[in-house]
DNA sequence: AGGGCAACCCGGACGC
DNA sequence: TGCGTCCGGGTTGCCC
Protein backbone atom coordinates (compact mmCIF):
# COMPACT_ATOMS: atom_id res chain seq x y z
CA UNK A 1 0.00 0.00 0.00
CA UNK A 2 1.51 3.43 -1.17
CA UNK A 3 0.68 6.41 0.76
CA UNK A 4 0.21 9.83 -0.81
CA UNK A 5 3.11 11.86 -0.50
CA UNK A 6 4.44 15.46 -2.00
CA UNK A 7 4.90 14.10 -5.38
CA UNK A 8 1.41 11.81 -5.92
CA UNK A 9 -0.41 14.78 -4.78
CA UNK A 10 1.55 17.31 -6.74
CA UNK A 11 0.77 14.83 -9.74
CA UNK A 12 -2.62 14.55 -8.39
CA UNK A 13 -3.05 18.63 -8.34
CA UNK A 14 -1.28 19.04 -12.23
CA UNK A 15 -3.67 16.36 -13.54
CA UNK A 16 -6.75 17.70 -12.14
CA UNK A 17 -6.48 21.23 -12.93
CA UNK A 18 -6.66 20.26 -16.92
CA UNK A 19 -9.46 17.65 -16.10
CA UNK A 20 -11.68 19.71 -14.24
CA UNK A 21 -10.90 23.67 -13.80
CA UNK A 22 -14.18 25.33 -14.77
CA UNK A 23 -15.74 21.93 -14.81
CA UNK A 24 -19.36 22.54 -12.71
CA UNK A 25 -19.74 19.84 -10.03
CA UNK A 26 -23.54 18.23 -11.01
CA UNK A 27 -23.63 16.04 -8.20
CA UNK A 28 -22.60 14.64 -5.37
CA UNK A 29 -22.79 11.61 -3.49
CA UNK A 30 -21.10 10.64 0.21
CA UNK A 31 -21.33 6.66 0.98
CA UNK A 32 -19.57 7.19 4.05
CA UNK A 33 -20.93 10.20 6.11
CA UNK A 34 -17.27 10.07 8.28
CA UNK A 35 -15.28 11.36 5.60
CA UNK A 36 -17.09 14.60 5.65
CA UNK A 37 -17.32 17.27 8.12
CA UNK A 38 -20.34 18.43 8.16
CA UNK A 39 -23.99 17.07 7.90
CA UNK A 40 -24.40 15.55 4.22
CA UNK A 41 -26.96 17.30 2.95
CA UNK A 42 -25.38 20.90 4.02
CA UNK A 43 -22.22 19.87 2.60
CA UNK A 44 -24.03 18.86 -1.17
CA UNK A 45 -26.18 21.66 -1.11
CA UNK A 46 -23.25 23.98 -0.71
CA UNK A 47 -21.09 22.16 -3.34
CA UNK A 48 -23.48 21.21 -5.71
CA UNK A 49 -23.73 23.74 -8.75
CA UNK A 50 -20.15 25.46 -7.93
CA UNK A 51 -17.32 25.44 -10.47
CA UNK A 52 -14.08 24.14 -9.34
CA UNK A 53 -12.08 27.01 -10.15
CA UNK A 54 -8.27 25.79 -8.93
CA UNK A 55 -6.69 22.73 -7.69
CA UNK A 56 -3.94 23.81 -5.35
CA UNK A 57 -1.85 21.59 -2.96
CA UNK A 58 -0.53 22.45 0.53
CA UNK A 59 1.97 19.52 2.13
CA UNK A 60 -0.03 16.45 1.36
CA UNK A 61 -3.81 18.48 0.74
CA UNK A 62 -5.37 18.92 -2.21
CA UNK A 63 -7.45 22.36 -2.19
CA UNK A 64 -10.35 22.44 -4.48
CA UNK A 65 -11.22 25.83 -4.53
CA UNK A 66 -15.01 26.24 -5.50
CA UNK A 67 -16.69 29.24 -7.45
CA UNK A 68 -18.69 29.86 -4.26
CA UNK A 69 -15.02 30.66 -2.52
CA UNK A 70 -15.52 27.59 -0.17
CA UNK A 71 -12.91 25.42 -0.16
CA UNK A 72 -12.91 21.27 -0.05
CA UNK A 73 -10.01 20.36 1.65
CA UNK A 74 -8.78 17.22 0.57
CA UNK A 75 -5.96 14.19 2.81
CA UNK A 76 -5.75 10.71 1.51
CA UNK A 77 -4.06 9.50 4.41
CA UNK A 78 -2.84 5.78 4.42
CA UNK A 79 -4.19 4.51 1.19
CA UNK A 80 -6.57 7.13 -0.51
CA UNK A 81 -6.91 7.55 -4.10
CA UNK A 82 -8.79 9.25 -6.49
CA UNK A 83 -10.14 7.79 -10.02
CA UNK A 84 -11.84 10.08 -12.84
CA UNK A 85 -14.25 8.18 -15.43
CA UNK A 86 -17.15 7.36 -16.98
CA UNK A 87 -19.80 5.21 -14.30
CA UNK A 88 -18.89 2.26 -16.70
CA UNK A 89 -14.91 2.73 -15.93
CA UNK A 90 -16.00 3.28 -12.04
CA UNK A 91 -13.00 0.90 -10.29
CA UNK A 92 -14.46 -1.93 -8.50
CA UNK A 93 -13.79 -0.57 -5.03
CA UNK A 94 -15.61 1.06 -2.20
CA UNK A 95 -16.22 4.83 -3.37
CA UNK A 96 -16.84 6.68 -0.19
CA UNK A 97 -17.36 9.97 -1.96
CA UNK A 98 -17.84 11.21 -5.73
CA UNK A 99 -17.80 14.44 -7.30
CA UNK A 100 -19.89 14.39 -10.61
CA UNK A 101 -19.17 16.84 -13.73
CA UNK A 102 -21.75 15.67 -16.26
CA UNK A 103 -20.82 12.58 -17.78
CA UNK A 104 -17.86 11.72 -15.38
CA UNK A 105 -16.89 11.45 -11.99
CA UNK A 106 -13.89 12.02 -9.22
CA UNK A 107 -14.03 9.00 -7.32
CA UNK A 108 -12.55 9.40 -3.99
CA UNK A 109 -11.65 5.54 -2.87
CA UNK A 110 -9.37 4.37 0.52
CA UNK A 111 -10.72 7.31 2.75
CA UNK A 112 -10.50 5.75 5.80
CA UNK A 113 -8.58 8.19 7.47
CA UNK A 114 -8.80 10.64 4.70
CA UNK A 115 -11.39 13.31 4.31
CA UNK A 116 -12.80 15.76 2.02
CA UNK A 117 -13.82 18.69 4.48
CA UNK A 118 -16.09 21.60 3.66
CA UNK A 119 -14.28 24.75 4.41
CA UNK A 120 -14.20 28.90 4.31
CA UNK A 121 -10.80 29.88 3.16
CA UNK A 122 -10.44 31.62 6.37
CA UNK A 123 -11.06 27.93 8.21
CA UNK A 124 -8.86 26.55 5.38
CA UNK A 125 -6.03 28.90 6.67
CA UNK A 126 -6.29 27.80 10.15
CA UNK A 127 -6.51 24.17 8.94
CA UNK A 128 -3.35 24.23 7.42
CA UNK A 129 -1.70 26.91 9.77
CA UNK A 130 1.14 24.41 11.57
CA UNK A 131 2.33 23.17 8.57
CA UNK A 132 6.10 23.64 7.75
CA UNK A 133 7.55 25.05 4.91
CA UNK A 134 6.93 23.84 1.20
CA UNK A 135 10.52 22.15 0.41
CA UNK A 136 9.88 22.67 -3.30
CA UNK A 137 9.14 26.29 -2.71
CA UNK A 138 11.81 28.95 -4.82
CA UNK A 139 11.75 30.77 -1.30
CA UNK A 140 13.08 28.10 0.53
CA UNK A 141 16.61 28.24 -0.27
CA UNK A 142 19.73 26.56 0.76
CA UNK A 143 20.74 29.58 3.34
CA UNK A 144 17.11 29.80 4.26
CA UNK A 145 17.00 25.74 5.17
CA UNK A 146 20.73 25.80 6.86
CA UNK A 147 19.35 28.61 9.07
CA UNK A 148 15.85 26.99 9.98
CA UNK A 149 17.40 23.81 10.82
CA UNK A 150 20.10 25.46 12.71
CA UNK A 151 18.41 25.23 15.85
CA UNK A 152 16.66 21.61 15.38
CA UNK A 153 17.33 18.31 16.91
CA UNK A 154 15.81 15.25 16.53
CA UNK A 155 16.65 11.76 14.38
CA UNK A 156 16.94 13.09 10.32
CA UNK A 157 14.32 10.16 8.86
CA UNK A 158 11.69 11.18 11.71
CA UNK A 159 12.42 15.26 11.06
CA UNK A 160 12.06 14.93 7.20
CA UNK A 161 8.08 12.97 8.15
CA UNK A 162 7.35 15.44 10.40
CA UNK A 163 4.77 18.10 9.14
CA UNK A 164 5.84 20.83 10.70
CA UNK A 165 9.13 20.81 10.00
CA UNK A 166 8.68 20.41 6.49
CA UNK A 167 5.83 19.89 4.51
CA UNK A 168 4.53 16.70 2.39
CA UNK A 169 7.29 14.39 2.88
CA UNK A 170 6.25 10.87 4.14
CA UNK A 171 8.02 7.55 4.98
CA UNK A 172 8.90 6.96 1.09
CA UNK A 173 10.90 10.01 0.08
CA UNK A 174 12.42 10.16 3.56
CA UNK A 175 14.51 7.10 3.23
CA UNK A 176 14.97 8.16 -0.50
CA UNK A 177 16.40 11.89 0.61
CA UNK A 178 18.20 10.08 2.73
CA UNK A 179 19.69 7.59 0.65
CA UNK A 180 20.41 10.46 -2.03
CA UNK A 181 22.27 12.14 0.55
CA UNK A 182 24.06 9.32 1.66
CA UNK A 183 22.97 9.48 5.38
CA UNK A 184 21.36 7.04 7.63
CA UNK A 185 17.26 7.67 8.19
CA UNK A 186 19.06 7.45 12.39
CA UNK A 187 21.51 10.24 12.01
CA UNK A 188 21.16 13.24 14.13
CA UNK A 189 19.91 16.24 12.59
CA UNK A 190 22.19 18.23 15.08
CA UNK A 191 25.10 15.85 14.49
CA UNK A 192 25.52 16.72 10.47
CA UNK A 193 28.15 18.42 8.60
CA UNK A 194 27.84 22.00 7.31
CA UNK A 195 27.86 19.52 3.83
CA UNK A 196 25.95 17.08 5.23
CA UNK A 197 23.34 19.92 5.46
CA UNK A 198 24.11 21.06 2.22
CA UNK A 199 23.40 17.75 0.89
CA UNK A 200 20.36 17.35 2.71
CA UNK A 201 18.96 20.12 1.26
CA UNK A 202 19.92 19.09 -2.52
CA UNK A 203 18.69 15.45 -2.38
CA UNK A 204 15.52 16.84 -1.33
CA UNK A 205 15.10 19.28 -4.23
CA UNK A 206 16.25 16.68 -6.35
CA UNK A 207 14.32 13.78 -4.95
CA UNK A 208 10.64 15.28 -5.01
CA UNK A 209 10.88 16.89 -8.33
CA UNK A 210 12.35 13.90 -9.81
CA UNK A 211 9.72 11.71 -8.21
CA UNK A 212 7.00 14.87 -9.17
CA UNK A 213 8.10 14.61 -12.47
CA UNK A 214 7.57 11.26 -13.10
CA UNK A 215 4.16 10.72 -11.93
CA UNK A 216 4.86 9.61 -8.64
CA UNK A 217 4.95 5.88 -7.08
CA UNK A 218 0.49 5.59 -7.00
CA UNK A 219 -0.48 2.53 -7.81
CA UNK A 220 -3.58 3.54 -9.61
CA UNK A 221 -3.64 5.43 -12.63
CA UNK A 222 -5.79 8.57 -12.34
CA UNK A 223 -8.27 8.13 -15.86
CA UNK A 224 -8.61 5.98 -18.46
CA UNK A 225 -5.34 5.32 -20.36
CA UNK A 226 -3.15 7.03 -17.69
CA UNK A 227 0.54 5.81 -17.79
CA UNK A 228 1.91 8.51 -16.41
CA UNK A 229 0.82 8.29 -12.86
CA UNK A 230 2.61 5.92 -10.68
CA UNK A 231 5.60 5.65 -12.73
CA UNK A 232 8.23 6.15 -10.27
CA UNK A 233 6.93 3.15 -8.92
CA UNK A 234 10.08 1.11 -9.58
CA UNK A 235 12.08 4.09 -9.33
CA UNK A 236 12.56 4.16 -5.92
CA UNK A 237 16.35 3.29 -4.97
CA UNK A 238 16.07 1.82 -1.37
CA UNK A 239 11.73 2.10 -0.09
CA UNK A 240 10.50 -1.33 -0.07
CA UNK A 241 13.48 -2.64 -2.00
CA UNK A 242 14.61 -4.90 0.90
CA UNK A 243 17.52 -7.16 0.02
CA UNK A 244 18.11 -5.62 -3.62
CA UNK A 245 21.45 -4.52 -4.55
CA UNK A 246 22.80 -0.72 -3.89
CA UNK A 247 22.57 1.03 -7.17
CA UNK A 248 25.66 2.90 -6.05
CA UNK A 249 27.86 0.07 -4.07
CA UNK A 250 25.79 -3.31 -4.60
CA UNK A 251 25.26 -4.01 -1.28
CA UNK A 252 22.43 -5.17 0.13
CA UNK A 253 19.36 -2.50 1.06
CA UNK A 254 18.72 -3.07 4.83
CA UNK A 255 14.96 -2.53 5.80
CA UNK A 256 14.70 -1.84 9.73
CA UNK A 257 12.34 0.48 12.13
CA UNK A 258 12.19 3.24 13.14
CA UNK A 259 10.13 4.54 15.49
CA UNK A 260 7.63 1.90 14.32
CA UNK A 261 8.19 3.23 10.90
CA UNK A 262 9.65 0.78 8.10
CA UNK A 263 12.70 1.80 7.02
CA UNK A 264 15.11 1.19 4.40
CA UNK A 265 18.67 2.45 3.88
CA UNK A 266 22.38 0.82 2.61
CA UNK A 267 24.34 -0.27 5.55
CA UNK A 268 27.22 0.76 3.53
CA UNK A 269 27.02 3.96 1.53
CA UNK A 270 24.70 5.80 4.29
CA UNK A 271 26.55 7.25 7.05
C1' DA B 1 11.82 20.38 22.81
C1' DG B 2 12.35 15.39 21.48
C1' DG B 3 10.72 10.75 21.82
C1' DG B 4 7.35 7.10 22.64
C1' DC B 5 2.92 5.41 22.14
C1' DA B 6 -2.12 4.68 21.74
C1' DA B 7 -6.11 5.75 19.07
C1' DC B 8 -8.30 6.64 14.93
C1' DC B 9 -10.22 3.57 10.65
C1' DC B 10 -11.60 -0.31 7.45
C1' DG B 11 -10.26 -2.42 2.74
C1' DG B 12 -7.91 -6.02 1.52
C1' DA B 13 -4.91 -9.80 2.22
C1' DC B 14 -4.69 -14.12 4.21
C1' DG B 15 -6.12 -18.51 6.39
C1' DC B 16 -9.15 -22.14 6.66
C1' DT C 1 -16.98 -19.27 -2.38
C1' DG C 2 -17.40 -17.38 2.33
C1' DC C 3 -16.37 -16.10 6.73
C1' DG C 4 -13.22 -14.53 10.47
C1' DT C 5 -9.00 -12.25 11.66
C1' DC C 6 -5.47 -8.98 11.41
C1' DC C 7 -2.38 -5.49 9.39
C1' DG C 8 -1.07 -1.05 7.85
C1' DG C 9 0.27 3.76 8.64
C1' DG C 10 -0.40 9.66 8.63
C1' DT C 11 -1.90 12.33 12.12
C1' DT C 12 -3.22 13.87 16.67
C1' DG C 13 -2.94 14.07 21.40
C1' DC C 14 -1.03 12.83 25.66
C1' DC C 15 2.67 11.50 28.51
C1' DC C 16 7.49 11.71 30.29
Amino acid sequence: MHMPELPEMENYKRNLNQLLQNKMITDVIINREKSVNVAPILFIGAVRGTTIQAVERRAKHLLFRLSNNKVLLLHLMLGGWMYYSEEKDKPKRTVQVQLSFGEKHLYFIGLRLGYLHLYTEQEVEQELADLGPEPLDASFTEEQFLSYIEKKRGMLKLKLVDQHFLSGIGNCYSDEICYDARLLPESKLEDLSGDERSALYTSIRTVLPEATEIGGYMEHPLFVGDTKTGAYNDKCRVYDCEGQSCQRCGSKIVKTEISSKKTFFCPVCQH
